[in-house]
DNA sequence: CTTGCACTTGACCGTTTAGTCAAGTAGGAT
DNA sequence: ATCCTACTTGACTAAACGGTCAAGTGCAAG
């Protein structure tokens, strides 16, 4: 029953690359296919529409993210630090990307979903799943720097959703100007909108 | 001279709407124009091509923008309540444009950006004009702020990229989720980044 | 009242799109 | 050795895409 061919992970792997250095919409099927050197026939094979391709894709890379975010959002690391490697993270991901797609690619997740906004409903659905998702990391561990006092934040909800659309916005940002900058800086934005100073110790432990 | 007929008008006025209210991919010449009521010969007596629509749609809005902007902005004002002004503003735009499109639309010079980030190099250098001239505005008031004393800013241009990039993470996530709330908290963080309280006087006007 | 030109019209073109299909091929299990 | 089925292939479709064009129409200025 064991998989016999790599088909499939070739077409995961183009699709992904292409909107990287392209677009979704620049992802055609046919571009798809050329890429991943397979035919047309192969590719219904394996997915009954591009729609389906597109949303395997996008889970199959969170998947592989997983594994990195559940090592470094573990509990057993004190809450700032888990939040610092994850910014660290973040850079050194896009930098690796930008090496092999020729430019800064941002946020997959993101750029389909913006791409498909008034349609393919199911293709938005999965990406705000996998967003909430992402979100649960950070509301973990300010949940757990409040606990500890680390982290001298109010209303959690509220400063997950500030840090959420402010890591969006820098990779957005950082992907139309094609630039690490935005990127770079994301640690130094997100631990101000946390109460937090990037470059040193929390601003304001004794606060409280 | 005069122009004697509104069809240009009508041409990008119906692409904005269907960049809004579905995406620019969901914006064929032949829908623009069934929307605009406009014959495809028509469209191209105006325009060259459908690119130089996109850039000509995106142009008209933002000077339309402009105007609002540079009575917000004015420097008679003091600059908190430029920026207050400013964040009520894209609230009260935004809940306007909801209405008309049916869904909560973001910012579509991002939108339009992200979506033929490869291709289409012109479009995507006027963007960053347009998104540049923006920031121009941010930055003169924390200027401003900063010479009064009345925005706490250590470093303005970092101030200013963070700021930009909160605001259109923020716009993003409001169209993809389709939700105004990450519209509605954007003065909050906002001000957050700049050292400021959105709900009182500043933090730390006394800070220097 | 006629001439000129901005504008309109609908038919048309070649290409690309997502998707189909019948006819294969090849490798593992029996 | 052969059978089964997962997989491959290339030719095919219909619709949609951006764009072209020759032949109009109607208004405004001379």
């Amino acid at each position: 029953m064991a998989r016999v061919t790599d088909t499939r992970d070739r077409l995961l792997e183009a699709t992904l690359q292409l909107i990287w250095e392209e677009s979704l919409s620049a992802a055609s099927v046919d571009a798809i296919c050329e890429k991943a050197e397979v035919r047309k026939g192969s590719f219904y094979h394996f997915f009954k529409s591009k729609e389906e391709l597109v949303i395997a894709a996008l889970e199959a890379h969170f998947a592989a993210s997983r594994v990195d975010w559940d090592r470094i959002f573990s509990s057993s690391v004190p809450p700032i630090e888990r939040l610092r490697a994850f910014f660290d993270l973040m850079v050194r991901k896009q930098q690796m990307k930008r090496e092999k797609a020729g430019r800064v690619v941002g946020c997959p997740y993101s750029s389909v979903a913006v791409s498909c906004c008034g349609e393919e409903q199911i293709v938005r659905d999965r990406v705000q799943g996998i967003l909430t998702t992402w979100k649960k990391y950070v509301e973990t561990t300010l949940r757990d720097g409040a606990a500890d006092g680390s982290i001298p934040v109010k209303d959690i909800p509220r400063t997950v959703e500030m840090v959420f659309n402010y890591v969006e916005g820098a990779m957005t940002t950082g992907r139309i100007q094609n630039s690490m900058r935005p990127i770079e800086n994301m640690g130094f934005g997100a631990f101000k909108l946390m109460g937090l100073e990037w470059d040193m110790a929390p601003i304001a432990a004794a606060k409280r």
